[in-house]
DNA sequence: CGTACGTTTGATCTTTCTCAATAATGGTGG
DNA sequence: CCACCATTATTGAGAAAGATCAAACGTACG
């Protein structure tokens, strides 16, 4: 909380390498909750589809139902959503191990659309093995509501990123956020990390416009809170961007929700 | 989709009766969900304890770990974050039968602030009560969930709202949701409605200026789109207002979701 | 009837947008 | 490996939406 946690290389890999592609969703539940031997092994006998796409593909599109749920494999996507007037609002950046559908996984359609942000690789899973997986397993079930919740925390700072900071601190907030999550994952090295992002893009996350965010760049970079190579992104200083930024990655809710384990019956927990 | 739900009036009543206070929770998730006669009655056993509440009281505090889960009965709250300047952001309005913390029912500690906005009553559930029935009763816990995945949905579109609309549109917006979402609790008439937010209420929720809402305010009334007395909203022209706010309700999610009900084992549904 | 809170108004300033053009970059086919 | 094309990034000048500051006005309520 008040030591910034630099984001940390761990093992899950990066690589398109041939392991199971349900890993990558195991690894991305046991970020915050704790699963069985079982129910990894449960998860593995789901029934799914690999796929490449594309750039720009859609894995979702908003006001369908939902027939399936894409784990994205590897690559990177993005939840968005359009005003009448066709302008982007980019509403979460998903990364390698999670779950394209958790969001609508018993809504009967999509509210947004999800496309893909650079080439990747999607195992989808029928919505009703899911589902089914969900209510029957109670830890797998636990486990999707603990990442659903996240991501609702996820939503919440993005709004408050987007409508009360400025757009220096919020592209930095954006980026610090983007580097944890990377850095969980093993894809952003401590200090450095690509960003799958074009300036559009960040434009359309963060409400402004490229030409608002290029300038915006070049003053950060300029204040030496950040350096820049083509699309490599770099921290000289990461505990003053973070303090800049107002970076507390409390909301990503990322470790164990220990406390979440109830104990059947037992009171003594609200007495803490 | 294409016809406008005007605000519309329900059997659930408004007045501070003394109606069983839970019985507002059950009629909340009974806008999305089908519960049972027992279910109802396993909702009405949960032991609570009622209090009254002034306006700008904590109903939770951010970084708290939530022990137990306000359910407002009368009156309305407001989820909000506040940046490091102490900037604020309202994420989203709870109304009467909305509870505080299913948001955070499984994560260790908030990430928001909970406020009243005015004077009204709150029932408290231990949460580990609330866990317990989420997770032993099956219709329960999915209609919670169903739930928490509307809240998120109406996450996404208030960060449309906040990033891509101008301050017109983006109120105009934020007054349809709040019309609709009253009348479906039977809190507005078809064309009006009593606003329970203060002018710079609605500026922390669309990241705008006390100010500027006012002007807002003013040119939509001088449009034609809203008329205004005192704190009472009415509308002369619901349809056009709601095309000029692009406003369309799917993400409300509300009704029931029966599509989510898999019929377990059964493939059929993936092939709708 | 006075105090606190909410609303309205005016003047001015800043951030961010728009439009338009130019320069890099990256990938592709030859 | 090079030439070419499509994307992406950068730059400049001018415009606009929204912010800021300060004050006055209403209204509600103890």
């Amino acid at each position: 909380m008040s030591d910034f946690p630099r984001p940390q290389l761990s093992a899950a890999a990066s690589g398109t390498s041939d392991r199971h592609p349900l890993t990558y969703l195991i690894d991305n539940l046991e970020l915050r909750s704790r699963l069985s031997d079982a129910d990894r092994r449960r998860i593995l006998t789901l029934p799914y589809d690999l796929h490449a796409r594309p750039p720009a593909s859609y894995l979702l599109r908003d006001g369908e139902e939902p027939m399936r749920c894409g784990v994205l494999v590897s690559g990177f996507a993005y939840r968005v959503k359009l005003t009448g007037e066709g302008e982007r609002q980019i509403l979460a950046i998903l990364v390698p191990g999670d779950a394209v559908d958790f969001q609508s996984l018993f809504l009967d359609r999509a509210d947004h659309s999800v496309q893909m942000l650079t080439h990747g690789e999607v195992a989808f899973v029928p919505r009703t093995e899911l589902q089914t997986l969900a209510r029957t397993n109670e830890a797998i079930g636990q486990a999707i509501i603990i990442k659903v919740m996240a991501e609702a925390s996820i939503f919440r700072e993005w709004t408050l990123n987007v409508g009360r900071r400025d757009a220096r601190r919020a592209l930095a907030h954006l980026l610090c956020e983007i580097a944890v999550r990377l850095g969980h994952i093993g894809l952003a090295k401590p200090d450095r990390f690509q960003l799958p992002l074009t300036q559009a893009d960040l434009a359309d996350a963060l409400g402004l416009t490229p030409v608002h965010v290029n300038r915006t760049l070049m003053s950060l970079e300029a204040d030496g809170l950040i350096n820049r190579r083509i699309r490599m992104i770099s921290f000289p200083d990461w505990q003053r961007l973070c303090e800049f930024a107002e970076f507390e990655p409390d909301y990503l809710h990322l470790g164990r929700q220990e406390r979440s384990v109830t104990f059947e019956g037992a009171e003594f927990l609200t007495r803490l």
